[in-house]
RNA sequence: GGCCGGAUAGCUCAGCGGGAGAGCGAUUGCCUUACACGCAAUUGGUCGGGGGUUCAAAUCCCUCUCCGGUCACCA
């Protein structure tokens, strides 16, 4: 064989772009073979509203090693992407856009502002399949999809009319959460509830027969034109004689009654609560309950209506506020106000205050759905990794409210629903109708509202493969099986995607749901745009590589921690990157005058068993972490096994073979050098995709796609506890001497003689002594005997397990410290044997542990004992030093 | 307020019933013909406090403290 010489330095700018671009042209994303076990994942849509952050960069990066991992395991396997329109967030960047040009979206009209907004929706969706390139991505680009897409919006379509027709959806003027500034209704989980130090004022209302005047406690004054009532608490004494009189609104003419309701609390503000059922959800109900008018006191802007004194019509409710403690406090209602801290709704897209809003919207009724997919959870259909967020799935789904699907906006699926504007006949159809079939008229008018992005996201497992159509690609793919997302979105969209899919499939749409911890800076802040302390995935790919930036994520992807990391952080993916690189690069410039045989026949002495056994074991963790999803114990596996292993103790004594004269010799051990990085490569592939597949394409011994290649499995016929055994003991005596040495501060390449007696039944003496150079080497010794009866006068020992060492080290020793370093390790030992005896010499215990737990005791006893005798032993010959 | 998570080496975290681990950092010695993004060695911990269960507890139970998350109708 010829060498193959690598670069000098790991470079992934060199070949990563190039190798993704191989992958694609190849088409090796597209699931393949006929298996009857496909493995898919549906990729959590990125919004098109901007660039991907860390968060999505884990997210993918960890699909991505699933994806490749099982593609290599021989299923036919799909990683599908796509992208979501993101309503009121994308709409509101064309708002803001526009803005700067001092338009609003009324000014363009509905279909020009659509036109832009799709012009935005495609200049972002270019930058994340950029960015997905980037980042090595394997799925199947000829299968992406876009929640706007033709087929997902026939999807929705399909939806909405059979929910319709189960009855499942309606219609109705309820008090819904509001955003002023987006101008759009939001479910109650697009609310965030943050702290907000506010006021609050007591007022009197003056009883109607102006006898006195009872007094309220209220932190939202402006609202008080929409009282119908105020309520106390049945059972406080304080109050019960008033029930049912009347008392009169201040600055109005109007007149209202006290009434009784428990949800009032007796201790707090004055126990007495005006009632506003237009603007407060709980007034709401209250309202429902003692069948109370609502009047609805605000625009859809935000400001004050007709319903109120004319002074204060077109004013926002904050202004209002103001205008109307002032007024209040003129005419003498005012009796006191204090600081209140409370809890306010903001918006979560544009972090506005959201006011409780009384409108018509559209609804769809969730405790069916609810109910089925709860015991779903319950039957083991689904299962959360880690286990605890089914608390947070539980708990949502047993208090679910109906969700409010509707939104006044112009950017979504417009929902599909007409009326007849002759007849008033409601129209919900698959199909555009063009006639009323009521009354015949044409003179139809659709909706103009359109649905909640999630709405489409929620079909997303099925949607993508073709749903409502019975498609070859559901058939084989659905139900899908992980879905890797974050837990922000555990109701927003992972139980509804549950409910869609039992709701229209029957079936659940994956079994089991990974879920990310968050991205964090060191401080364990969120990263966000606002603190500045994000960090752009394709800095990091561009500074470290992509191999760097996945490797790295999926080492630190515990599960369910959180994941602190700063830029720095990819050095240790980036350090494993370089030492692959240059491991490799030894073993290829070394293939000169080699001759390429069968790995799986050559003979193989006890260090390539040893490392064929340390790779199978590997291969074995990786298993066992991929299938319960503890990536890190994955990467773990790799990088301990690859460097650990294979560099640090396997090449360095593979090094004497290569430098050998013997041909067959070096033919043999750069057979197995290179088989053993084919199959590391195989290992890394799915943690380390590029530099993998770089080197795997430059082997001389394998020709197939690394990425299409097969998964190490574990094998039994490679396991080897025996040779593992002799490695360890002489790893054990290697270590023992290179720590002398430093410990006398004898530079490493000042060779010592050195002897070793071996006890009478030491099993890994023919290893030792076959392997006597090689020890030597690594140990830095100029002579190494392995003879009992060898003159070790003047030598300091050094104990192993089953034998001893004997170093000379000439003038270069300490006796006294050497002694004192002894006898702290004989103290130790004697502790710890007296801790085992004890242990031995309980009777409970002797009775009541495992036997192996014994066995390992009694083993544990044998070897402090030895390590006891030897050090005195040891002692005494320094002693005699002195 | 309810529920959940975390507290282990200077830092970031594994381990979750049988002798305290990794990476980074620090210290020391080495440019040993793949790698100084390296090699070799060393340092460093009453496993948050207290109690209990057990022959055995960082690991299970109770409790307290401190951090973090999440849900909730206190006007």
């Amino acid at each position: 064989m010829k060498a193959v010489v690598l670069s000098k330095a790991y470079d992934p700018k060199t070949f990563e772009d190039r190798i993704y671009q191989r992958w694609m042209e190849k088409g090796l994303f597209a699931p393949e073979g006929e298996g009857s076990d496909p493995f898919t994942i549906v990729m959590p849509p990125p919004n098109v509203t901007g660039i991907l952050h860390m968060g999505h960069a884990l997210n993918n990066s960890l699909q991505d090693i699933l994806t490749r991992y099982h593609r290599m395991k021989g299923r036919p396997t799909l990683w599908l992407p796509g992208t979501d329109h993101a309503g009121i967030a994308t709409q509101n960047i064309v708002e803001r856009e526009i803005a700067k040009e001092g338009l609003r979206r009324q000014d363009l009209g509905r279909e020009r502002f659509l036109e832009r907004t799709w012009l935005v929706k495609d200049r972002h969706h270019a930058i994340i399949k950029k960015q997905l390139e980037k980042i090595g991505s394997s799925c199947d680009w000829s299968r992406e999809r876009f929640t706007m897409d033709e087929g997902l919006s026939h999807a929705v379509r399909e939806a909405f009319v059979t929910l319709y027709e189960r009855d499942l959806i309606y219609k109705g003027e309820y008090l819904v959460n509001y955003c002023p500034k987006c101008g759009t209704a939001l479910a109650d989980d697009e609310v965030e509830y943050q702290e907000v130090a506010g006021t609050l004022w007591n007022v009197r209302y003056p009883y109607s027969d102006g006898s006195g005047f009872i007094t309220v406690a209220t932190t939202r004054p402006e609202t008080m034109f929409g009282d119908v009532a105020v309520a106390v608490n049945p059972t406080d004494e304080r109050y019960t004689h008033l029930i049912g009189t009347m008392v009169s609104l201040p600055l109005t003419d109007r007149e209202i009654p006290i009434i009784a309701d428990s949800f009032v609390e007796k201790e707090f503000g004055t126990g007495m609560v005006k009632i506003t059922p237009a603007h407060d959800p709980n007034d709401y109900q209250a309202g429902i309950r003692h069948n109370l008018e609502r009047i609805n006191v605000l625009n859809s802007d935000g400001t004050l209506n007709e319903n109120v004194p004319a002074a204060y019509r077109g004013i926002s409710a904050e202004k209002a506020r103001v205008l109307v403690v002032k007024d209040l406090v003129d005419g003498g209602f005012i009796t006191g106000e204090k600081e209140h801290n409370h809890e306010v709704g903001h918006c979560y897209r544009c972090h506005t205050i959201i006011e409780p809003y009384l409108s018509n919207q559209w609804f769809v009724r969730m405790q069916g759905m609810a109910e089925k997919a709860l015991k779903a959870h319950q039957d083991g259909k689904v299962i959360f990794y880690p286990r605890r967020w089914e608390n947070t799935y539980t708990h949502w789904l047993e208090n679910i409210h109906d969700w409010c699907i509707s939104r006044q906006l112009w950017w979504g699926h417009r929902i599909p629903v007409w009326e007849c504007q002759a007849c008033g006949e409601r129209i919900v159809s698959r199909e555009d109708p063009t006639a009323c079939p009521a009354c015949n008229s044409t003179d139809l008018r659709q909706e103009t509202d359109v649905l909640d992005t999630w709405f489409s996201s929620w079909l997303w497992p099925f949607s993508t493969l073709g749903w409502p159509e019975k498609t070859s690609d559901l058939a084989t793919f659905f139900p899908t099986s992980t879905l890797v997302t974050g837990y922000d979105i555990i109701f927003f969209w992972v139980s509804r995607m549950i409910m869609a899919s039992l709701e229209f499939l029957g079936e659940v749409p994956f079994r089991d749901i990974y879920i990310t911890g968050l991205v964090r800076d060191k401080q364990g802040r969120k990263m966000s745009k606002s603190l500045g302390n994000g960090i752009d995935p394709l800095e990091v790919v561009d500074q470290y590589g992509a191999d760097a930036m996945k490797f790295t994520l999926c080492y630190m992807a515990t599960q369910g921690q959180d994941i602190l990391i700063d830029m720095d952080s990819f050095r240790l993916g980036s350090r494993f990157a370089n030492k692959v690189w240059n491991a490799t690069r030894f073993i290829l410039m070394n293939l000169e005058g080699a001759e390429l045989l069968d790995a799986e026949t050559v003979p193989r002495n006890t260090l390539d068993r040893w490392i064929y056994h340390q790779l199978n074991n590997a291969a074995r963790k990786i298993e066992q972490a991929m299938d319960s999803y503890k990536f890190n114990e994955g990467a773990q596996a790799v990088y301990d096994f690859f460097w650990n292993d294979f560099c640090d103790w396997y090449v360095e004594s593979a090094k004497r073979n290569l430098y050998s004269d013997d041909a067959a010799e070096k033919s043999r051990q750069v057979t197995l050098l290179l088989d053993l990085l084919a199959q590391s490569m195989r290992l890394m592939h799915p943690f380390a995709s590029f530099i993998s597949d770089e080197i795997y394409s430059q082997l001389p011994n394998v020709s197939d796609e690394l990425i299409m290649s097969t998964y190490p499995e574990w094998r039994d016929d490679l396991e080897s506890a025996t040779d593992a055994l002799f490695v360890s003991r002489m790893q054990e005596a290697v270590s023992s001497i290179r720590a002398l040495k430093a410990d006398l501060s004898i530079p490493a390449d000042r060779k010592v003689a050195v002897v070793i007696k071996v006890d009478d039944d030491f099993a890994a003496t023919d290893f030792f002594v076959e392997n006597q150079s090689l020890i030597a080497s690594f140990m830095g010794a100029s002579s190494l005997v392995i003879d009992d009866g060898a003159d070790t006068k003047g030598a300091v020992p050094v104990a192993g397990t089953g034998y001893e060492s004997f170093v000379f080290v000439g003038e270069a020793i300490d006796v006294k410290a050497e002694i004192a370093k002894l006898e702290g390790e004989v103290a130790k030992s004697e502790k710890a044997l007296e801790a085992v005896r004890a242990k031995l010499g309980n009777e409970k215990f002797m009775t009541n542990a495992k036997a192996e737990a014994i066995e390992k005791e009694e083993s544990k006893r044998a070897e402090f004992e030895e390590k006891i005798e030897k050090g005195k032993k040891h002692l005494a010959l320094l002693a005699s030093f002195l």
